[in-house]
DNA sequence: AAAGCCTCCAACCGCCTATGG
DNA sequence: TCCATAGGCGGTTGGAGGCTT
């Protein structure tokens, strides 16, 4: 039996696209459209399938693609995404305007990965490398109070702990802007939400699989609350971590942040992207 | 110069999910 | 609820070009 091909693979060409192909399925696209893939070749004359159409549309002609090598700073996402995401390319790729998914896959496969095994950063079991975090691109925000430039210095010993401590999380009054790098963070704010099917977001299922895929690696680093609280300002949400009194103890002994702390996601990201953090130990937490 | 090896990446493949009848 | 279809995704392949010997 078999599963039945996308299409008849008969009297089609195979293979890298000719630059008349090109041509010709660009100028379709861009007089009808994109979408009914599956008609499109035979309608603009083209001897291909239409996925291979739709793939040369989206990695290669599509106008909004990128060309050029990847920079220094999108490398650094693409680590920081991956570790978050895992091979989720399209989520991936999703933040980073003008790449694709396959680009991305294929610069992971060749340089990346390599790069990432070389430097320990796959295997890394610290809090920082699990949650996906790399202190060289973080970006500090001014509004934020809890963050210090130098690490904790972290207990030697782990202490079972019996009660938490918290520290909320609420965004920036920038991260309601449009900037990319705030809106990504006031994002993973809202997808902790849980955005209803019915919402009127139409990237709902998006933000609900990047939360999933957040909480799961927040479990992972033992952070044990990681509920969206309220509702504030209009749409920011408070977000509550929980910690060990080590790790609170620690912290602010170490005068690493202050009681009561409020900061913005992208300040509890610098704030967690330390090497020693503790908590990769179980028994820091209560989990 | 040429053969062999390696790297990169465009393209393909098969599976999964969403959608509509 | 079932089925067919289309679109989307991640894994894999294979060829072109660069590098090494």
């Amino acid at each position: 039996m078999g599963r039945r091909p996308c299409c008849s693979k008969e009297g089609l060409n195979r293979g890298a696209w000719t630059a008349s192909e090109d041509t010709v399925l660009a100028a379709y696209i861009q007089q009808h459209g994109e979408g009914n893939w599956r008609n499109l070749p035979c309608r603009a004359g083209l001897k291909r399938c239409g996925k291979s159409c739709r793939l040369r549309w989206l990695n290669y002609l599509h106008p909004d693609i990128k060309r050029g090598n990847i920079s220094e700073d999108e490398e650094d996402l693409i680590i920081r995404l991956h570790k978050l995401l895992g091979n989720r390319w399209s989520l991936i790729a999703g933040r980073l305007p003008g790449r694709t998914d396959n680009e991305i896959k294929n610069y992971w496969n060749s340089t990346l990965s390599k790069k990432a095994h070389v430097n320990g950063m796959v295997q890394k079991s610290s809090a920082s490398s699990k949650l996906g975090l790399n202190r060289k691109s973080i970006v500090k925000n001014p509004t934020t109070k809890l963050v210090r430039s130098k690490k904790p210095i972290s207990p030697k010993s782990a202490v079972p702990i019996n009660s938490l401590r918290h520290i909320q999380v609420v965004p920036a009054m920038s991260s309601l802007g449009d900037s990319p790098s705030t809106f990504s963070a006031f994002h993973n704010l809202q997808d902790l939400q849980e955005l209803p099917k019915d919402s009127a977001n139409t990237d709902h299922e998006l933000k609900n699989s990047e939360a999933e895929a957040l909480k799961s690696r927040l479990k992972e680093n033992t952070i044990e609350d990681y509920g969206c609280k309220n509702n504030l300002n209009g749409g920011g949400f408070n977000y509550s971590l929980s910690v060990s009194d080590a790790i609170y103890q620690d912290w602010t002994t170490n005068d690493f942040l202050e009681g009561n702390t409020i900061a913005d996601m992208d300040s509890l990201i610098s704030f967690l992207n330390v090497e020693e953090w503790p908590c990769v130990n179980d028994s820091f937490i209560n989990v």
